[in-house]
DNA sequence: GTCATATTTGACACTCGGTGTCATACGCGG
DNA sequence: CCGCGTATGACACCGAGTGTCAAATATGAC
């Protein structure tokens, strides 16, 4: 336990430059562009070399889409958590007010959507994004086949549902960013995914 | 007119190039994976230098997924053509036909799978692969808004029943790689794609 | 066939993202 | 104050991708 305090430290001080990394990074990027920004300038600009940014970031993209790597089990585990009687859909709509959260935080709205947009605008960023759903989507899809009794490996549906899913999740935040943002996300969620209805799994 | 005969030529002659490198190209890769085999190595197969394979593939990820950079105005020409009374459901089916004819492809069949296989294996080709899917969806959900009378600027559906469509194209598409790929690829869509059910579109 | 012209190619130098290595500086417990 | 482990910077290196320019090659007119 002696070794404790000093690794709790270490891990804080460890968040605290990443932040400041991000948040450095971020206004260059709003600036001149994801692109045009290089690692070397990120890392002087916080006031260290090249190679100790790449201490705290694996990759330029991890700087900005690497805090999507933790939603993923916690996604899982509230899918877990969801009642077995309630739909899968619904479930998975429950699920997604963690993005909803997210996305109607107050403190973070401005960063946020000028992050959106680059994310956006950025083919090699938005690829990386679609990569990490695509990821989350994996961690989802256990728990979605368990509910339907059905399995994953010769059927499709778990992964379509889920996949069909984030597709309304992310229809929804695109139009969401379009729009002028007034109330909360969470009904606009709900419009797109409101425009299917499952039907209940029949066994092959 | 005098000027056509030598740029169908030079793109004729262009074509086979590319193709040749491609093939070249995927033995290396499944020799010894994507990341592993180097551009140069590429080039010095097919007896040209690493500038002049820039010239035929825009980058070593486009040498892999560039093709499907066409699939897309096919695809929203395909929608554009189904009868007005088919639902949109039926004939986002019916534009993946030519998703299905591919797939089952007898004479591809066996290089397509092994490049599957490598595509889903690496993280950068899968989520340039997700985002050139991606720019597909864009140019058919218009053509989904139009068939729907509503606005996909400020309505989510078209995006999110695009978005799940291609979320059962996707989910099929694995499963089959994962099967015995015994008879066509066609009902593996159909049972992906039947899970769900469209609402008509209210007015808003 | 010959010449003028346009295209293709290779060679080279360069930028940027990312990694391995090693010596040094720093923070901490004894 | 000393020893130890970690953090850092400097440097060299690799691979992807681009700009430039000169040489080679193909094309068209005559």
């Amino acid at each position: 336990m002696t070794a404790d305090p000093p690794i709790a430290m270490r891990e804080r001080t460890r968040r605290i430059v990443q932040s400041e990394l991000t948040v450095v990074a971020q206004d260059l990027f709003v600036e001149s562009g994801y692109e045009a920004v290089t690692v070397e300038q990120i890392a002087a600009a916080a006031g260290m070399s090249k190679r100790t940014f790449f201490r705290y970031f694996s990759s330029k993209e991890d700087l900005v889409i690497g805090k999507y790597d933790l939603f993923g089990d916690k996604l899982a585990e509230s899918l877990a958590v969801r009642p077995a009687e309630e739909s899968v859909w619904e479930a998975l709509r429950r699920v997604f007010d963690f993005f909803v959260e997210y996305v109607d935080d107050p403190k973070l709205r401005e960063r946020r959507a000028a992050m959106e947009r680059i994310v956006q605008s950025t083919p090699a960023l938005n690829a990386a994004y679609l990569e990490k759903m695509s990821r989350m989507q994996k961690l989802l899809e256990e728990g979605v086949a368990a509910r339907l009794g059905i399995d994953q490996r010769t059927d499709p549906r778990p992964g379509a549902i889920v996949g069909a899913a984030f597709a309304c999740l992310l229809a929804a935040q695109v139009t969401w960013h379009e729009s002028d943002q007034a109330g909360s996300f969470g009904p606009m969620l709900d419009d797109a995914m409101a425009a299917f209805h499952l039907y209940p799994p029949t066994a092959r």
